[in-house]
DNA sequence: CATTGTGTTGACCGATCGGTCAGTATGGCT
DNA sequence: AGCCATACTGACCGATCGGTCAACACAATG
């Protein structure tokens, strides 16, 4: 009868349902969940309406397993700090880790900014749950840091949503971004130059003693992460 | 016959606009342009369907006129700056001004930025035309501010990015920030501890040399703008 | 009084919405 | 061969979409 599973060992089912999860997210990053179609998102996959129903259950259900991915997808990269870490680096580390996150996956950041924007009804929860403890746990070692005259004694909270806002910026607004800029889209080099810049800037912004070993100004930095 | 106008000096009918215009204005902020209908609109107004469409002639008359709107309420305080300005200052009140605005009209701020988040379907003229050139006007002036030795040669578009993107941050994530914070608003303190933040970190962090009455970290300025 | 322009709205239009379902095709098992 | 679970889909459902329109209310003008 062989019972069970028979789910998780069809490769075709999980390719069918790779071609529908990226369709739905780019129809519902661009049009948030009230404003997108399950025809405009059948269409984009190349198959017929029903087909996403057989897969996804619903509506709701497609767009929450989307939303539920992209969380999974940040929490993998999330990483952990300790008071005896060092500032700069961790700092460092998070511009860069998220600046490349919003450009690894776009589609997923503009799906959850337009959650956000609808007043999060479906991560209301996760805000106030988990999301929150991760905030307030590094809040506190900042504050640490601050005691131990690391760096300045800044709101730990605010200096993490300017991180968040400043390197999400450039991916959910990148119609905004493109039409300044006068480019489709952003180079490897413009990468290199924002991330750079908010270094320089918030680090020294907030006063963090630099590890000896760190470049001046404008260059990069040899590169944990690249751009390319 | 008394021949045209009759429209200007009613004042009944530019009630009933207002009262559509801000009806409009949430639900298109919540859900983008295709995600609002405007019975829903209309329920919030108060008014039937009809009467909505009576007033506003359609769904896309009715949402550009909202855009434009928005538009104006910035270029109203988007201030004059020359090479001989102070970079303090000009930071420091840009910052808070953006910051107030971002308070003053949160339902606009959100409208704009679903609109760029569906690509700026209808704002790419905008951000393509007026909005770049004042970009690339501002950029020149902080370039000769570099110059001159005033603060650091950072790039300037990176630099006005991280102004608009961390304060518009507590307008269209106030969900998440709410969520995150624990309480349903902002409160004044909250807005003012925010502001000199940022202003310490943007300022510090782009080494502008502070005027001489310039007070320290944490502390009020003495409040050109007020968030009460 | 009659006429006219503006405001107002219920009823209705074809199109599209999310979702259901019956029916068919298909591939592996006995 | 027969059987059965899974994959797949055209046709259809009631609800809602943006938008039109004819009918009506009403105040001002002649």
């Amino acid at each position: 009868m062989t019972v069970i599973s028979a789910i998780q060992e069809n490769p075709s089912r999980e390719r069918v349902e790779a071609t529908i999860l990226a369709a739905a997210e780019e129809v519902f990053s661009q049009h948030g969940y009230r404003g997108a179609s399950l025809q405009v998102i059948a269409d984009r996959a190349g198959l017929p309406k029903a087909n996403i129903l057989y897969y996804m259950g619903s509506k709701q259900a497609l767009y929450v397993r989307l939303l539920n991915r992209m969380m999974r997808r940040w929490n993998e990269v999330l990483e952990d700090i300790t008071p005896d870490s060092d500032p700069a680096t961790v700092l460092s580390d998070f511009i860069r880790t998220k600046l490349v996150l919003g450009q690894r996956y776009p589609e997923g950041s503009k799906l959850f900014a337009a959650e956000i924007l609808a007043g999060a009804p479906f991560l209301n929860d996760y805000l106030a749950g988990e999301l929150r403890e991760w905030v307030a746990s590094r809040a506190m070692i900042m504050r640490q840091w601050s005691a131990q005259g690391k760096m300045d004694a800044v709101d730990p909270r605010w200096l993490i949503f300017l991180i968040w806002s400043s390197t999400q910026h450039y991916t959910e607004y990148s119609a905004q971004v493109s039409g300044i800029l006068g480019r489709d889209a952003l180079t490897a080099d413009d990468l290199e130059s924002i991330s750079s810049f908010l270094e320089h800037v918030i680090l020294k912004g907030c006063g963090v003693a630099l590890p000896a070993h760190q470049p001046s100004v404008g260059r990069p930095s040899g590169g944990e992460v690249s751009f390319e």
